[in-house]
This record gives C-alpha cells, sequence and structure tokens, in this order.
DNA sequence: GAAATGACGTAAG
DNA sequence: ACTTACGCCATTT
C-alpha cells in the first residue's frame, strides 16, 4: 500500500519520526509531549498515556509510538513508560537491552526483575498532573 | 484488501 | 504470580 493519500501535514517532520510517513503526526506529538512531561523519578503506563490524549483503548499505538521515540526531537523519556503493572516491557527496543533499567536507576527508580519497585508510588498520572 | 504484528490492557482460569 | 484469551488500532507484509 503506503499510499501517499493519507493527510500528511507535515512531511518533514513526521518523517523524522515515521519513515514511513503515515498516521497524522498528531497522535505521535501528543504521545511525545505528554512523555516529556513525566518528571524525574517517576513512570508513568501507555494506557494512562492513551487515555489522556483520548484514544483511550490504543495503548499500543502508544507503545508503537515510542518506537520513534529514539528519533524523536527532542527526545523523549521512553524509559519512564512501562506497561500497567510496571513492567519495562520495552526495554529491548533500547540501544542496550539494560539501557532502560539504568537510566530508571538512574533517575532514582529501582528495578526489579525487569520490573519497577513500589510502580504505584512512583507512578506518575497524566489526568491528575496535567 | 486480508492477515499478521506489536514497548498494551483487562478479564478469567 | 503466571498463562490464555480477547479487544483495540495503526503499520507492515
Amino acid at each position: 500500500m503506503n499510499d501517499n493519500k493519507k493527510r500528511l501535514k507535515n512531511p518533514d517532520k513526521l518523517k523524522a519520526i515515521n519513515p514511513s510517513g503515515a498516521t497524522d503526526q498528531n497522535f505521535f506529538d501528543q504521545v511525545f509531549e505528554i512523555t516529556r512531561q513525566i518528571p524525574k523519578g517517576r513512570v508513568t503506563s501507555y494506557g494512562a498515556i492513551a487515555k489522556c490524549i483520548g484514544t483511550g483503548k490504543s495503548a499500543r499505538l502508544v507503545g508503537w509510538a515510542m518506537n520513534g521515540s529514539g528519533k524523536a526531537k527532542p527526545k523523549v523519556p521512553a524509559h519512564r513508560v512501562v506497561n500497567s503493572i510496571g513492567v519495562l516491557s520495552g526495554k529491548l527496543a533500547f540501544k542496550t537491552p539494560t539501557l532502560m533499567e539504568e537510566l530508571l536507576a538512574k533517575e532514582g527508580v529501582k528495578v526489579k526483575n525487569d520490573k519497577v519497585v513500589d510502580f504505584k508510588k512512583v507512578f506518575w498520572n497524566p489526568m491528575e498532573e496535567l
């Protein structure tokens, strides 16, 4: 497929995030924007972000969007985003499988067995903070 | 265009 | 706590 019929407002910017040039950059933009608001030492979940944006059930898309976080500018602290139970499900997508854990530990978030320790305590809710 | 894939989520066994 | 199953939606093949 890959038809160019889809509306591409900012091909350039979008290209930086999504090489194939696809869906509204809007979605990615919002995901990144929220992710950048996550305070140091705190984490949030894909579902929470999805809900905050409004897509709600598209938590998967948030994760997919994070896939492009490495190319996004400014960079997005994707390491502060975990799944609903606090597992570092995306650590394999980083340059090194241990990078995510390292970054979190550096910020004061302890990780044990690929899980965030005291997840409920360090959880940051975009709905409440924004 | 149908089928498969995925950094998810929730429910159920 | 772990596994299975289903729903969700954009991307990819």
